[in-house]
DNA sequence: CTGAAAGCGCTAACAG
DNA sequence: CTGTTAGCGCTTTCAG
């Protein structure tokens, strides 16, 4: 059976294609009855419009994408349910994109949406991005544009981000109210914004309690979960941390595997707070003190911004950046209250 | 600046937009040299072909849908990067549609499809699916489908499943093999063939023992999770099991925060297996018994089906079946080994 | 209130 | 090897 098209139901119902498709669109300039009985034939041959040729025609996709660097990770996943939860809303459609962590994916992802492919983008961009020369720039200028969590600082564009810096300054603070003096931060990326970010608020906190930045404060990761266990396991060998920062989902688990291959005892030879939106982190041996950020709101907050812009291309998205703060949930993995 | 096309090459170049076209595609009618001035000035204008122009003429998108209940779920999460993996590969794009475990997002979702926005579709059914009347045989008449993981066994169509029933006779066997006789199973839909298929399995494993089935032995459970724990605890407090196999990953964990509640040690009062992909399992406090599904490969192995389909028309794709074992791995919160 | 006509950007015959 | 022509299905002036 052949698709039902416009002109089909124009052809039976003795009309114009035009006046089909205001009909369909529910416009003021047709008439009531005529628009009933369109709507009722297009019911019965299951009339479903072309969206390619609706697209083309306008220029819009009523389509956003969704680029980030993973989705087998809570706060991802979470955000992901929250940008739904508002795209649904507005009948819009959500692209996906991953670029697991590689910039080149990211560019080639970016670069596709210049073709007019979707009307906005919602971004968190992998480790390995950088500023420099970017296409993000170029693309935040032609199309609607919204970074969430992972921003690129030096791109003018709209922001969604939680306390980070803050975060961190709390959560070594907790550390060191529990005792703790040698306290490194797990980073996983050297240029990501957020990860400077929670640096910044890990050493401010060091600063403020008199205690020392040193070579080994802040140990910086990479994406391969082998590598990564090797880096680990070796710094917790030399260097003999007494608290540990994980500033991602997956450097916290990594964490609990390290303790548990150098017979570590948490929180007993090292305390340690994870960056993480894991539903388990309560249920973990021992359970986990975290940094838990608002990851549906911050989806959310992302899309709605979003919609925003794309409702009213006079709303000045560049200029918006909001903070969603984070909470610390204080578990089993570190000693104070 | 406006978006580059194919005529203002055409024009900069003095040829026919056929030509640019079947340049830029790598025609085998156009000369080398021509395709090389194409080609240059399409990088220098930094041309960018549009999706919807092409999709619209072609009557193919170049993209696929994935339609799952959920990201939130390791499950899931993991087939998505299956998914993904062979897709990027051949140059697809992934739209990810979530149902939240409605039947009515999923009818909606699935009409959608008949407009030709997508070129086939990986879906794996909503907890309250019914075969019955449904959009979903009908649209595996039309375009290529494949089911992954729950399928919808009364539609003919491609499926990739694991071995549920294998799996649930093995699980509660261990649970026996440990000791015990009062097992419950947490379903988490009546209708969901894969639930059927660990029902059976269970009850199999429980027969060949010589064990009752009785009614607390299938305990069925809603998608709220706070309507979950209630039924939870509740049928703990009256029927004293001593086993309990969740048969999803949000079952395992509404499981120890029950027993928690209630002050039950796993396993010495009750022991238990979840199915389950997290990542977290042999983390957990006890550490979670858990049935793992093959969900990265099961995923690829559905989008490799689809892409065989939509590679040759002739391709049988609605006899083809996969089943891919799953895996036991025994952890503490069971007692035998 | 309805219709005629043009065209979004691209591709696929078919000629030459 | 290159060009002409037509049209995918829909929306939008502009006329009537």
């Amino acid at each position: 059976m052949e698709n039902v098209t416009i002109r089909m139901l124009a052809e039976r119902l003795q009309l114009s294609t035009a006046t089909i498709s205001k009909a369909l669109s529910n416009s003021h300039e047709i008439s009531e009855e005529t628009k009933q009985r369109v709507l009722a034939l297009a019911a019965e041959l299951n009339y479903v419009p072309n969206p390619y040729a609706s697209s083309l025609r306008k220029k819009s996709s009523h389509t956003i994408a969704v680029v980030i660097p993973e989705v087998a990770d809570s706060f991802f996943a979470e955000a992901i349910n929250g940008i739904e939860s508002v795209a649904q809303d507005k009948g819009y459609h959500v692209l996906i994109y991953l670029t697991h962590e590689s910039f080149m994916k990211e560019q080639a992802i970016l670069k596709d949406f210049q073709s007019g492919r979707v009307d906005g983008v919602l971004i968190s961009v992998t480790t390995e991005t950088t500023a420099a020369a970017h296409g993000l720039a170029q693309l935040a200028k032609e199309i609607p544009l919204v970074f969430f969590d992972r921003v690129c600082e030096e791109v003018t564009a709209a922001r969604i981000t939680t306390d980070d810096t803050i975060a961190a300054y709390n959560a070594t603070s907790h550390l060191i109210a529990g005792g703790c003096r040698h306290i490194g931060l797990l980073s996983a990326s050297r240029q990501l914004s957020i990860s400077n970010r929670r640096a910044e608020g890990f050493q401010q906190a060091l600063a403020a309690h008199q205690l020392p930045l040193t070579a080994a404060s802040v140990l910086h990761c990479s994406n391969d979960p082998v590598a990564t266990q090797q880096v680990l396991q070796t710094a917790l060998q030399q260097h003999h941390y007494d608290g540990l920062i994980a500033t991602t989902e997956k450097l916290a688990t990594a964490v609990y595997q390290a303790c548990e291959a150098l017979s570590l005892n948490i929180p007993g030879d090292i305390q340690v707070i994870g960056f993480s939106n894991l539903s388990t982190a309560r249920f973990l041996h021992p359970s986990l003190t975290t940094v838990s950020q608002p990851a549906f709101d911050m989806g959310k907050a992302a899309a709605t911004l979003l919609f925003r812009a794309l409702k009213s291309s006079s709303f000045p998205l560049n200029e918006q950046q909001q903070v969603i703060p984070s909470s610390l949930i204080v578990r089993n993995s570190t000693k104070a209250h």
